[in-house]
DNA sequence: TTATTTGTTACACTTCCAATAGAACAGATA
DNA sequence: TATCTGTTCTATTGGAAGTGTAACAAATAA
């Protein structure tokens, strides 16, 4: 899994490694149980101090996204609170979308727009839920 | 249009604000012309700084929202510049639909869940562009 | 057993942004 | 002439982000 902090960016560098975390989780489909690196070990490959890897996996604790097993490192465990998720993502993507209407992005490309990412996180294998 | 800051949010005001301006204007169709109480009303109204406003008013105009007239206020001007809104919209939907990946969230539920947030927004009367 | 690595926590420090406040300015309005 | 507009200064406070050093118990490897 590739990862890199953009330090030129504004975004907070544990947000941008717990978006990446995500996104690769998403896209590579990373099977329940598998850890990442420890908070020192990724620390030092992506050049960031270690509190803040740690921040960022604490973050991913709370969401329900990993676990973390003194063991094993963070554990991909994901909680299915679905509930919790869709109330979470239409908030999100409510001020996505205005943004979008905005600026005249129609329903369908939305869709399109969907379809195409969802296509590049489960390449077409998805099982519904 | 109702427009309220959540003093106990972690979100800055300036966003908030900027964020419920752009879900009124996707909500409510303003028309292409109206105008934003000035700097002073709206923070009086909602109970925060002139200077907040002013950022959230600069924010807007820098994403081509709404242009500051002096003698109008603030009033609503959308540029359409699809080309980098559709840019923006894929880089925020990736983030918010690896999320819910993440969560067993299915294709169909984020399609419903868009066609939802869309109706509310265009009441079903989008004229396509 | 010994040594190392793990997550975790505590304290200190710097830097930066958000937010507030007061003041002033030129231009438009009544 | 007043008043209101957006805009721009300066200043201050509070808090979050990020880094650094250090220590601890638990687990692992030697």
């Amino acid at each position: 899994m590739i990862l890199e902090i953009d330090f030129n960016s504004d975004e907070a560098y544990y947000i941008q490694l717990c978006n990446q975390i995500i996104l690769g989780i998403a896209t590579e489909r990373i099977r329940e149980g598998e850890a990442l690196p420890s908070v020192r070990q990724m620390a030092d490959r992506i050049g960031i101090n270690m509190h803040t890897v740690n921040k960022a996996y604490s973050v991913l604790k709370q969401e329900g996204v990993v676990k973390l097993d003194r063991r094993r490192g963070a554990v991909v465990s994901l909680d299915i609170d679905k509930i919790r998720a869709l109330e979470e993502m239409r908030r999100e993507l409510a001020v996505v979308l205005a943004r979008g209407v905005c600026k005249n992005v129609s329903r369908q490309e939305v869709h399109q727009l969907v379809d195409e990412l969802f296509d590049r996180f489960m390449g077409g294998l998805e099982q519904d839920s």
